[in-house]
DNA sequence: GTCAATAATAATTTCGAGATTTCAGAAAAG
DNA sequence: CTTTTCTGAAATCTCGAAATTATTATTGAC
């Protein structure tokens, strides 16, 4: 939300309506843009250079996205966070995210095994550095961590399974983000995140299933001990 | 697809965008607008008399509900359509759905009786008027219908497992009218619809939960009949 | 002082012309 | 004959002012 330079947002897209989502949805997904903020046209304007028609479909966008909420004549809002509504998502997700990697280990080839070897080491090389500077990796971080967590199901043949977890992956990160930012509740990413490849690769379906649930669920733990404890908000 | 005079498309919407894309998504889902036209601005301008930018922003709201593609400088077009597409979508929803309904069956209180009851009870009045005239009475069928499946998980508490099968029923929509318009293959909606009601509010989970997931199925049977023996193209 | 009606202000929503990009067909080169 | 380049036409994309609608402030009546 401050105003305060930071490097230029690297944004390569073709329309400027492509950009203003993209930066935009970065901004939410960080916390730059506060839960619950109303997103009044002027100071978007200011913010991100594009006319109030722009603006406007890339909002639509983030609203079918459950990013930003609109109510009729009174403009949009970043959508609200809270804990319900994480643990809702969380099993939301691990119900979606452990039937496609299901299928996707049932039908994975060699291709599958290469893919989800490369994103697992891509991922390794970042968790390493994590710990040093949490706030300047966390932007790659998810990236690549998006990426794995892809990898993994990417043998998976719905394609509206697929659709359906890159919706609840992508809300996830506006709380992942908040969970990784704070390290008051001690936890190894990188050694689940090995666990769950393993099995996975030895094509252990219930073992990579339960271990890829608890994966999930693990997170919304953390959230749990950081609210219980150090009083977090997690209002909008 | 045709230009010729209908009945006045009746949509109470506060702003324009709204009513453009209650009329495309209604226009799309009966197959008005066929599966893969190019959706030119000139033409819908005329077609629906707004601006451009107000069509923009009702295209890419269809666009995140999957009704709409868009390609980056190349506009819109109506999505596509498939059978194989629509067995994805079929086993997706039944994950869904299914998951949805067997917490609603635990958590449903007496209101989620009532409200289903009466729900399957205007159900009931148009299936029995639904063989008279299939195309006049389809808009209200589908209405009922939808109501009748939201009122079946309404006590769902999850927020996101609702929205999920939101998207994927009115998906389904699509195919839902092809199956329903053809009566080559014939079908006991309501005997099926009558089956999950009692089924659920005797809270007999497993019986309830395998009957809808039976009944979600039976349109993928329907449709996979009707491409088999009736030559019906089904491709975009 | 409270409430309702009205005016002033602020924000959202809509439009259509102009900038930019893609597409289709003809002409030229290989 | 095939491929490439060019050019006009057509379509998409963008902007900012104007219209519409909400919100706030003011006034007057009870």
């Amino acid at each position: 939300m401050d105003g305060t330079a930071r490097g230029p947002k690297v944004v390569a897209a073709r329309s400027l309506v492509e950009a203003a989502y993209e930066t935009i949805r970065h901004d939410i997904l960080t916390g730059d843009l506060a839960p619950g903020t109303k997103l009044r046209f002027e100071m978007l304007r200011a913010r991100y250079g594009v006319g109030a028609s722009t603006l406007r479909e890339a909002l639509t966008r983030l609203v079918g996205e459950a990013l930003v909420t609109s109510e009729e004549q009174r403009g949009f809002r970043v959508a609200p966070i809270s804990i319900e509504d994480f643990a809702d998502l969380t099993r939301t997700r691990r119900l979606i995210e452990v039937e496609a990697l299901r299928q996707s280990i049932v039908f994975g080839d060699d291709l599958w095994e290469a893919g989800l070897v490369a994103a697992f080491h891509r991922l390794s090389k970042v968790e390493e550095k994590l710990p040093d500077a949490p706030e300047r990796q966390q932007d790659e971080f998810e990236e690549r961590n998006r990426d794995f967590h892809r990898a993994l199901i990417a043998a998976c043949p719905s394609r509206w399974l697929k659709h359906m977890h890159a919706i609840l992956f992508q809300q996830s990160e506006r709380y992942r983000r908040i969970a990784l930012c704070d390290r008051t509740v001690p936890r190894d990413v990188h050694t689940e995140h090995k666990a769950v490849l393993e099995a996975a690769l030895a094509r252990d379906v219930d073992l990579a299933c339960r271990l890829e649930g608890e994966h999930i669920e693990r997170t919304l733990e953390v959230l749990n001990e950081l609210v219980a404890s150090k009083a977090l908000p997690l209002r909008s």
